[in-house]
DNA sequence: TCCATTTGACCAGT
DNA sequence: ACTGGTCAAATGGA
């Protein structure tokens, strides 16, 4: 892990001097810097992933409860503990570092089938005399489990924004639980018949921390191209097997955004991988109330 | 009036 | 029988 940070500092570090040097550095040499950089920062990238998936075998063949430890914050904070307190001072209390907090996700912990299964019409009829059947969790249904950071400002009760608009459906009392489990649906469910849903509960051990659980993936469209970077790293990636390496990029993107301004993290894209199309969010981003759908 | 949240009840799965 | 997921009526805010 000590060499993943060296080389994570060291990126840092030709990403400042290129910074420092570029109003009279000649053109043609740029390349080389990029390229240096560009390595630099892949070379990192593979080994912490190849770090992390070591780390989540482990875990799968441990059966054992997840560390709730902001894992990317602790590394962060050991390359050069300045520049995360840099890193926070330049975002302060805005929405883009609550988000980035929540994106500091610190493992994939679940990957389940899920139990229940959906009623057809014909089977539903059940439901306490109800015309619609109720839908229940498919089996085998994608799902995704994350541990987010709880905001430390504001509503501390509230899961951090990921971007997403949704509509609280339920809240359960889970036994075992000292927090109750809140049930979301996304807002445009109707409106574009999108499935996607998600769970938040704090944990037992760390109130600080939510397991966040999403089902079903956005159908509600907006992108027709690639989403800016500014809106990738404002978004958690939803994947099943790389949500925790891509919150590690997102993360040092984010930095670099805020610590060289947007334009870094824009040219960081050589480095993680915004342009595979499965990291692309395909929901509609919060919307004002005045443009939201009547 | 519309929309989001709350909350008790219902129901499928185990 | 118990638990978790969802529904839907009631409620409140804009």
């Amino acid at each position: 892990m000590e060499e993943v940070m060296s080389l994570i500092c060291h990126g840092v570090k030709l990403v400042k001097e290129l910074e420092s040097s570029l109003p009279e550095k000649p053109p043609e040499s740029l390349p080389t810097s990029l390229d240096e950089i560009s390595n630099t920062f892949g070379d990192a990238n593979e080994r912490l992933k190849t770090l992390l998936e070591i780390r989540n075998s482990e875990t799968a063949l441990n059966q054992t409860k997840p560390v709730i430890v902001s894992r990317a914050n602790q590394m962060l904070m050991q390359i050069e503990p300045g520049l995360m307190q840099e890193y926070w001072l330049r975002c302060g209390e805005s929405t883009s570092f609550q988000g980035t907090e929540a994106m500091i996700q610190t493992q994939l912990i679940a990957v389940d089938g899920g139990g229940g299964r959906t009623l057809t019409a014909s089977e539903g009829s059940g439901a306490s005399g109800s015309s619609t059947p109720r839908q229940r969790r498919r089996k085998g249904e994608e799902e995704r489990t994350v541990l987010v950071a709880a905001l430390r400002t504001g509503n501390t009760d509230m899961p951090p924004d990921d971007n997403h608009t949704w509509r609280k459906y339920g809240q359960k009392e889970i036994l075992g639980s000292r927090f109750p489990r809140a049930y979301y649906r996304c807002t445009h469910q109707k409106l574009y018949n999108c499935p996607a849903k998600k769970q938040v509960q704090r944990l037992d051990d760390d109130p600080f921390t939510f397991q966040v659980t999403y089902r079903g993936s956005h159908t509600c469209h907006i992108y027709s191209t690639a989403p800016t970077v500014s809106a990738a790293t404002s978004i958690a990636p939803i994947s099943s097997t790389t949500v925790t390496s891509h919150s590690l990029d997102y993360a040092i993107v984010n930095m670099a955004d805020a610590m060289f301004g947007s334009g870094v993290g824009a040219n960081m894209d050589f480095i993680f991988p915004f342009n595979d199309p499965s990291q692309h969010h395909q929901c509609f981003p919060r919307l004002d109330d005045s443009e939201r759908h009547k």
